[in-house]
DNA sequence: GTCTATAGATCGATAGAC
DNA sequence: GTCTATCGATCTATAGAC
């Protein structure tokens, strides 16, 4: 079937998507306008209206599904035996998952003010799922007398803010290897949380 | 002398900093605009210019009388002997000192890329300077056998992604003093880097 | 589905009166 | 030092042709 006049592709969707994703994580929110983005895309302003109803949905989108690929892959990842094997786990799960996502995730902590109140709702509730998991695997261990941790919240707020940390400084083909990082981070994580 | 016709106040200065401080970090720099920033301290937006050559030095000197202030705050507080102490200290009064500023905190953080390549680099290296004072203490504790880290500058990083993440999640009057909090952080970081 | 064109608002910054 | 007024640019979002 022919296409429609004036229709040139579709995996316009998607590359309207990566666009935002790009110029949203490079200038922020605020500052990228509708007009950088299609540019970007190469179309026209107002042709980015056929895929979402305004610029908010878009940055709500991107956020969304960042947190939801990481709940699933957080949940589909192997958890091994036992709380230090876990935590173990959770430290390199999350240095990976969030080294191959730069963009994303830096989108995700600095335009959570940008978010209208119902959309910031739900994106800190999936911010806390993942949060949980951690907590999780820190309650167990203590409650095994392998850890020692004065409040598992608080443990699991700091070990998250180091390991996210990671991808201010990490660059591919720096100093380290990422194997060398995660084996740095794993023994800090691990004493900090020692009996 | 007769004021200047016009002249309502000798302080505008330090209120248009101060809205500044507090619109950027409530809606980001390139949100927010210059007659909100007018209307918050009670002038037209034009009057500004009599203080600011642009928006963008605005958002210069909140970062630089930040960083100015913090590394200033350090080299004047009391040092302890041996790095153990120094490592306490450090724990101690970045939780403190961040604590108390979290507006200029959250822009010193968030606003980076909204400075221009000049100013960039000004503040980074005053960032870079605060993270050698830790560094410094760690490189010593590990040279004395006290501190074992396997990468001193990494360990740096860590710890101060750490620190720097009680801000976002603590409120005064929560369930934990800032005493606790402090306590909390501390067991924390000094495992972390033990032998 | 994309285009052109535009409505209607708002932006940073400046000029000139007082 | 602050005001009013405004320039020229830019913004989000929509309307209607094709």
């Amino acid at each position: 079937m022919a296409r429609t006049q004036g229709s040139h592709s579709d995996i316009t969707g998607p590359r309207i998507q990566a666009a935002a994703l790009k110029l949203f994580a490079q200038h922020g929110y605020a500052a990228v306008s509708m007009r950088q983005i299609a540019k970007e895309v190469g179309v026209q302003a107002g042709a980015l209206y056929n895929y979402t109803p305004d610029k908010q949905s878009m940055l709500f989108r991107l956020m969304k599904t960042h947190m939801v690929d990481l709940l699933t892959a957080w949940e589909e990842s192997e958890s091994p035996e036992g709380p230090l094997e876990q935590l173990r786990h959770f430290t390199r799960f999350h240095i990976r998952f969030h080294r191959e996502r730069p963009e994303e995730v830096f989108i995700a902590y600095m335009e959570l003010r940008n978010l209208s109140p119902e959309n910031f709702a739900e994106i800190e509730a999936l911010r806390g799922q993942y949060e949980n998991a951690l907590e999780t695997i820190l309650k167990a261990g203590v409650e095994a007398g392998q850890f020692h941790v004065p409040d598992t919240k608080i443990a699991t707020l700091a070990v998250i803010a180091m390991l996210t940390g990671v991808n201010t400084w990490y660059r591919a083909g720096g100093r380290l290897s990422l194997d060398e990082v995660e084996a740095i981070y794993w023994d800090m994580v691990r004493k900090s949380v020692a009996p």
